[in-house]
Formats: C-alpha cells, sequence, structure tokens
DNA sequence: AACATAAGTTCATCATGATGAACAAAGAGA
DNA sequence: TCTCTTTGTTCATCATGATGAACTTATGTT
C-alpha cells in the first residue's frame, strides 16, 4: 500500500482497461446465444442485452475491428479465439466474485449479483486464479467451510468496526470512524449499497 | 447464481452505480489536499490527478451540483457531508481490497493496487464490510494467517484448475478449460493481467 | 414479379469526461 | 497604477456508448 490512491499512474488505469463493460456484455452474449441458439444475430444480442438494434449494430462493428467478432459461413455473428477468451475470463470473474460475494462473505445474493457484474471486467487473471485458490482452500474442508459461514452469519453492520481492529495501518483504519454516519445508514438500506 | 449475466437487470446497473471512477478521484483528491496542505483549489486538484485545469473545473462543477463540494470562508474547495462520506466509503474499499489482495491473495503488489483501484467505486458497503469481517477473522489469528499465506504461496498459475475443481457448478466450472490458452499466456506476462 | 416483413446500417442527437486554447478575474511586485 | 502571473471558467473538439428515426438490403409469401 505505498503509492497514493491518486497516483495517475493508477487511476488513470480504469479507462485503460483492456475491456469495457459494455464490451464484455457483447462478447458474452454473442457467446451465450450460440450455447443457446447456434446463432447469434446482431438482432438477437440487441434483444438480449435490450439494447437497440442501431447500439448493437455499432457496438459490434468495434468488435470486429478489435478482432473479437466475426462472422461464420453463414454471416452468423461468431466469437474468435481472443474475443471466446476474453468472453470467458469475464464469465469467469463473475463467477468468482459473485460465489466469493454470497458463498463465502454472504452478501445477500441481489448484491452480491451487482457487485461481482461491476467487477468482472476489472479484475486481473492473476486475482481471479488466486481467489479461485482460497476459495478451494476454504471450501474444500467441510469443517472449515463451516466455521466461516459461522463467522460469517455473526456479521452484523457496523459490527466490523466495533472492536480494535487488527488491520489498522498508519493511522488509518480499513473502517473509518465514519462507517455509520448518516450517508452510510441512508444507503444501507438500499440493496447494492453505493448504488442507486 | 439465477439470473443470467446479461440479465438487464444487473448489466446496467454499471452505468447506473452511485458515483463514476472520475467523480470519486476528484472527492479523494480534495480529501487529501486538504488533509496534507489544508486547502484544495481547482489547480491543485488538477495537479494531483493529472488533468488539464478545464477537466477540473468542470468536474468539480458537477460535484457541487450533485451536493458532494463546496467552497469554505475562504473560497477553497471543501467537501460536504455526503461528500466526505462518499470519498471514505471509496477510500475504504481501496484499502480493503488492496490488503486482501497483497496480504490474503498475495496478489503482487502492482497488480493488487490496480485492480483495488478499479474496483474501489463499485463495490457496495455491505460486501466491502462483510470483507473486512472475513479478513479480521482470518488475520487476526497468528496460526490460521500463516495457514492461509502458506496456502497461497503454493498458488501457481494454472494449478487452481489442475485437479477437480469443487467449486464446479450446473457444468460450469469456476475455472474454464480455456484458462491456459494462448490469449491467456500473453496476458498473464503483463502486470496487471486484463490491463494493457 | 410485387409486396411485406425482418435485419442491419447510418445518421442526428445526447451525456460523460477528457484536451487545449482563449479569455476573465484576482493578486503581487515595480 | 500598470503589468505580469496565477487561477479559474468557457469553448470547440474528440471519443465512447447510448437512443430513435430513416434508410438499405435481404428474405419470404402470394
Amino acid at each position: 500500500m505505498s503509492k497514493p490512491i491518486n497516483d495517475s499512474t493508477y487511476w488513470r488505469d480504469f479507462e485503460r482497461n483492456d475491456i469495457t463493460h459494455s464490451a464484455a456484455h457483447y462478447l458474452m452474449a454473442i457467446d451465450a446465444l450460440r450455447d443457446e441458439y447456434g446463432y447469434a444475430r446482431v438482432t438477437d444480442v440487441a434483444e438480449m442485452l435490450e439494447v437497440s438494434r442501431g447500439a448493437a449494430s455499432m457496438s459490434i462493428s468495434q468488435l470486429k475491428k478489435r478482432g473479437w467478432v466475426t462472422e461464420d459461413a453463414h454471416r452468423f455473428l461468431l466469437l474468435t479465439e481472443d474475443g471466446r477468451c476474453m468472453a470467458q475470463l469475464v464469465e469467469q470473474n463473475f463467477r468468482i466474485l459473485g460465489k466469493f460475494f454470497e458463498e463465502v462473505l454472504g452478501v445477500s445474493p441481489d448484491t452480491a449479483l451487482s457487485d461481482a457484474c461491476k467487477m468482472e471486467h476489472l479484475m486481473s487473471l492473476e486475482t481471479g486464479r488466486r481467489l479461485v485458490w482460497l476459495m478451494r482452500y476454504i471450501l474444500s474442508d467441510e469443517s472449515r467451510a463451516a466455521k466461516i459461514h459461522d463467522v460469517m452469519a455473526c456479521f452484523r453492520p457496523g459490527c466490523e468496526s466495533a472492536e480494535h481492529c487488527p488491520l489498522c495501518e498508519g493511522g488509518q483504519c480499513l473502517t473509518a470512524p465514519e462507517g455509520d454516519c448518516e450517508f452510510h445508514r441512508r444507503h444501507q438500506r438500499k440493496p447494492g449499497g453505493v448504488n442507486s
């Protein structure tokens, strides 16, 4: 935790990310449609994502330019090798994060899925793989899993900052003293927390 | 894991998020500058974030409209109560995620910080608090922490999918068979994984 | 062949968040 | 006071990702 949070070498990484949230979902929609129906057309993608045909058409033509999407012999949309790998990386991240939030942290399903969906395209391969490794360790042993579930079942909003926090460093606590301000209380009631 | 990944009730949550990545960093910059120098001006924020003064001016005026930023008696920028809470929520999320990635998962510091910075404004309050709770459990006991560190030290890229994965469900494995495709091998070498 | 429907593209428009240039206003020094 | 610098705002411009309307191009059907 050396560099400051606003260090420009980090904070601009967000916009330099390999794939946008939107692009990831176009790729995954094509993948899902081919799995389910055997083919994917611009209109099918638009329908699945509930965007206009125009938006789907323009986004998909960008994905073609980036080499992630082509057409098969019947002119149906097809992911390239790179496109499929990218789609599967994001899908894996979604499953990993969703499962971790829901089954390890005990987050409510709605919030777990919403959080996972927002973060899916931003988690690096390394972090995702290590998270799987940790979950395998935690969940592969029955008594260990049960213990974690017991611990997480004891969680109540605010309780994580009730006692002296062993995670504090340099005077900054992971759970800031403002954790129970009016603003947080308001947002806490809404599923999704940060979401409106 | 009931709803499909492309369900529009979820996939559009990303753009409906309470705060954008950029807005979060403007708030945190104002907070940090006031902590460090006692005041924050548009120019200082622009300098810290390495954006143009024009960009900072326009973004900050949006934050004023949203009620997150005002000016103090000396016309210096000031976070409102809501603005400070929002900034601290994002900062907490950054510290929580960064610490989790680095100290629990054993992710390399660069990747851990980059991932945490990208995801900081997207993790809900509930998920963040529960993650703190889990980390307190894991790290508060020496032998438990040591065991986790041992387990994570054994991690090698790809090893998480080497044996039968106990996390599989509905035929879909968290670690897809394509986890070791050419595409992933290429990206694995770059710090940040998904990043370019 | 003619017409209707479906599929796909393009265009004007909007919002966000950036740039750099032009401009206005406030302070500091000779 | 006059001038120069700093500070802050506004503007034209760009890129992305969306909308809806208009348009073109199949693909059927009678």
